[in-house]
DNA sequence: TGCCGTGATCTGTGATCACAGTTATCGTCG
DNA sequence: CGACGATAACTGTGATCACAGATCACGGCA
């Protein structure tokens, strides 16, 4: 008994399926911008460059296509949708309120381990800002890890969940334009934006925090919106 | 020219495949409470009576996993999961904040014709919840379909997929508690509540909207906890 | 009587094949 | 030389088969 005992001490090992393995990494592909709006893709091809059935590749893009991360349009073609200005403009709102409520929640219930994780997030995206000439690929994963760690500090999982659906569908239009507007990295307001919800979550100003972080969506959202790169 | 012109006038036909409609049906069932938590399920067996293959019950459960509406166990077992106490809670809280904001919106946003299927609606709960003896299953149709008028008189179809996705979690709780507690149609809040609702949105009053359909969630969400049929 | 090994059975996962519909390519006709 | 039409390649969808792992029931050992 006291073998079975030790045994049982850490068994929470999950299943990784091959579909959830391609799952991921497509979704990577998504919120990091490498895969832009209006690419196509197919079901055999990207199964032969991951080296894997088509079945898994299914699965993953079943799952994608439910969160309209992709598109399958009445052609049978598969693609990465084209986000129209004003869908655009609508998650910007929507986003503002939801991830400004993880923000609050966060300012109220996070642990100190997690405002460490947060902190340290700040400062990597604040030095890198300030690089005379900034990784981007590394940028917008330092953004990424900074508002997660913020939105994970929440203590809502299902909340962040939601908002990584957003992000999906977002990620794709935000993350080219970074591409093709770097100087936003540097002359944007991200970075104090940043460093005010940290304190703001460090006081425990639930309030302040849900605005700053509702500010900077408000603030990247139009800046893409006055490069006028969406149709419609 | 003028022929093809003429028949692109409304091609928006939109293909349903078989996995499309399997995803329709246990959507269904879920949200109407028919499967309730910790109900089991197998491909084959949902294969078998719904007269097709296994293929297309598998893309549609993936999705509905990926949905958290039903989840595989580490043994490859595939249930609807059963929601703990402080998860239900939690998911109150977004949803008044997420409805509450589609409300809002809606109150600001709304056609005419919305409007109008929103009274029709409320109209025909209120009269259901007089009833002696109401139907318990048109009841929760009912107030789904007063809720989701609103919803969508908001304008914002992002913002409707993702309340879509919340009542797809808690669906399986709120009817499940309903049908064995059915007297909470007629004692409960919820139908002058609704007509306030109808009101603020009537009227352009947003944050009256946000504030009654937040106390809505609220409400029905407090009666189930003091219940108390939740794990944990 | 209580416990554990062992087989049959059922589970989701992955691969492979078949098919209808679309797209792209190229040859041919005007 | 340009436009049309047929054919070939490719698309997602669905069905069927194969397999490893897990559950359950039965039976034998202690």
């Amino acid at each position: 008994m006291s073998a079975i005992k030790a045994l049982s001490s850490a068994p929470p090992l999950e299943r990784q399926t091959l579909g959830d393995q391609v799952y991921a990494h497509i979704r990577k592909l998504l919120i990091s911008g490498r895969l832009a709006p209006g690419d196509k893709l197919s079901l055999r091809s990207v199964a032969d460059v991951m080296g894997v059935s088509m079945m898994p590749v299914r699965e993953a893009v079943s799952r994608l296509v439910a969160d309209h991360a992709l598109e399958v349009t009445p052609n049978r073609a598969l693609r990465v949708p084209e986000m129209k200005r004003r869908q655009f403009q609508d998650l910007a709102l929507i986003r503002a309120e939801i991830e400004g409520l993880a923000a609050a929640s966060a300012a109220l219930n996070r642990t100190a381990a997690q405002l460490g994780t947060i902190a340290a997030t700040e400062q990597r995206f604040r030095l890198l800002s300030r690089t005379t000439n900034p990784d981007l690929v590394e940028a917008v994963e330092c953004n990424q890890a900074f508002h997660f760690a913020v939105y994970e500090a929440s203590g809502l999982p299902d909340l962040v969940e939601i908002i990584g659906g957003l992000w999906l569908k977002v990620g794709p239009v935000i993350n080219l334009d970074l591409r093709e507007n770097p100087e936003r990295l540097a002359t944007g307001s991200a970075a104090p934006l940043h460093a005010e919800a940290l304190a703001a979550i460090t006081s425990g100003d639930a309030e302040r925090a849900r605005k700053v972080i509702a500010a900077d969506i408000r603030g990247a959202a139009d800046f893409i919106l006055s490069r006028n790169r969406l149709p419609d």
